[in-house]
DNA sequence: TCCTTCGTACCACGACACGAAACAATACTT
DNA sequence: AAGTATTGTTTCGTGTCGTGGTACGAAGGA
């Protein structure tokens, strides 16, 4: 079997990074999975599940259920993660705001964070469709072939995209950038017009219009975006939803203390290259 | 010579018990702590440090700010304290009833859980006085010493409880019980009245009256509590509290399924709730 | 009853985690 | 400006300890 060089990169202590598999594994499959099932989704020797599932528990990361034998995540891990969400200021900042923006059109409004190469859902709020989408909150997609993901990219500082982009572009549908070029083109793009499109590039029939928001600093801490089928996003409505959405970013970015541009000329939008 | 008590007795994998040691220790002082920081707080070797803040941050478990050179919690933190959050159904069947609880005495409202020899504050009402309790959301305090501890202790199967007593019962007040005997004392007879008192055995001068909360299986899960400061709940009024929050604790075990005892009648069980 | 599969326990071996030391690149002092 | 102290990063040899085989008792299923 030829294993990944997942575990190879340098300085990467091998058992922590396995042992933080497991523990991922079992928080992805809602718990109640016993030793073996974690020795077998994880590809670890039994007795070394075993002894990370000890480690694991034995610092309240996992809990073990002696009753059925299984294994859940852990009081500490709610507790950790608490912390984290008091950490995000964006997303009370941004909540108000996204609700007005759903309002407006009723269609689906996302709040995503760039995470390595991923964005992962923040916040999100549904249209009253019957139809929704995939992504739910705390789920994560490609950075590159979403809009919230391209938001954000293209605003980064060039040394700082570089980290964030796969060095391979696997197509999750038929329109998704297949070279890294073509991505450049679209970031700068996006970054000349101040939003970010996603035509089905990340899913099928589904279009997202994406906009970046700044922190007090100006840097980009995240992104919203307004997301719904092909069919109820035509292109003669993307000027009005982009336009919303480019403005419900930057009140966003103002409460978060980004100094208000004067200038409202849309193609004007810039980043502080200092810092 | 002490290092079994130190990093644990048997099964334990040291590089990721000192790994979670760090995750910790980086969520604890709220992000921005800086390679050396770590490295003195956990007493780790720099070296050690650097390849296990290297190893979470593979994994997305911490953030590393390449502008301030600082380590944060990661996102996947957040990502699996969601899902621990989904899980904890006790928490959103719990929260009206606290709320009815809390405006009968206008005293703060505690629903607390289980975890190894800790409780940890799930939810949290604060009572309108401006003179509050230490204790917040996610926070610690040893099981013996409080009235949710011991609420949820009292009826845990013996040998599960005995699993949850820790070898030394250090005082944190001067009313704090110093003897194993004299806890066991206590459980039983909390078991028998149904309801746990703390007297400023956990914080000096705060009084708590917790009653256990079970689920469909029969077993306890949570305990919720009303505590203030020993001024405000005299001895007189205990009687009354008391019975309020047992009736509390046994409403949320109704609705988490917990089958009422006194009539058996199947399919019958839903009067009496006031809903 | 046998047979499978579970969690747990033990052991010998060699991979690899570890700490010392030195590196480069900043901050702080003089 | 030169010196000094501290930072994060890298390399390397040593010996610890994490690892996988293997085995045992218990608990179901056939």
């Amino acid at each position: 079997m030829s294993e990944r060089a997942a575990s190879g990169g340098a300085y990467i202590v091998k058992p922590v990074y396995k042992a933080l598999n497991v523990l991922r594994c079992v928080g992805e499959h809602g718990g109640r999975l016993t030793l073996t099932e974690v020795s077998r989704l994880t590809g670890l020797h039994k007795t070394t599940a075993y002894r990370y599932l000890h480690t694991l528990a034995e610092c309240g990361f996992v809990a073990h259920d002696p009753r059925t034998d299984t294994y859940g995540l852990g009081m500490r891990v709610w507790e950790l993660g608490r912390l984290v969400s008091g950490d995000m200021r964006v997303r009370e900042v941004a909540l108000p705001v996204m609700r007005e923006l759903r309002d407006e059109f009723n269609e689906t409004v996302n709040l995503g964070i760039l995470d390595g190469k991923e964005i992962v859902y923040v916040e999100m709020l549904e249209s009253g469709h019957a139809l929704s989408m995939r992504a739910r909150v705390g789920g994560r997609d490609p950075a590159y072939s979403t809009s919230l993901g391209k938001a954000i990219l293209a605003f980064l500082p060039e040394e700082e995209q570089r980290y964030h982009l796969p060095s391979r572009l696997s197509p999750r549908t038929g329109r998704t950038h297949t070279s890294l070029k073509a991505l450049r083109d679209d970031l700068s793009a996006t970054r000349r017009r101040g939003f970010a499109l996603d035509n089905g590039e990340n899913e099928e029939d589904a279009r997202c219009i994406g906009a970046p928001v700044f922190d007090q600093s100006g840097s980009v801490v995240a992104a919203i975006s307004v997301s719904a089928p092909a069919s109820r996003l035509p292109d003669e409505l993307q000027p009005r939803v982009a336009a919303a959405v480019m403005k419900a970013a930057e009140t966003i970015s103002e409460r978060l203390g980004y100094p208000e541009l004067r200038d409202n000329a849309p193609g004007d939008r810039r980043y502080s290259s200092g810092r």
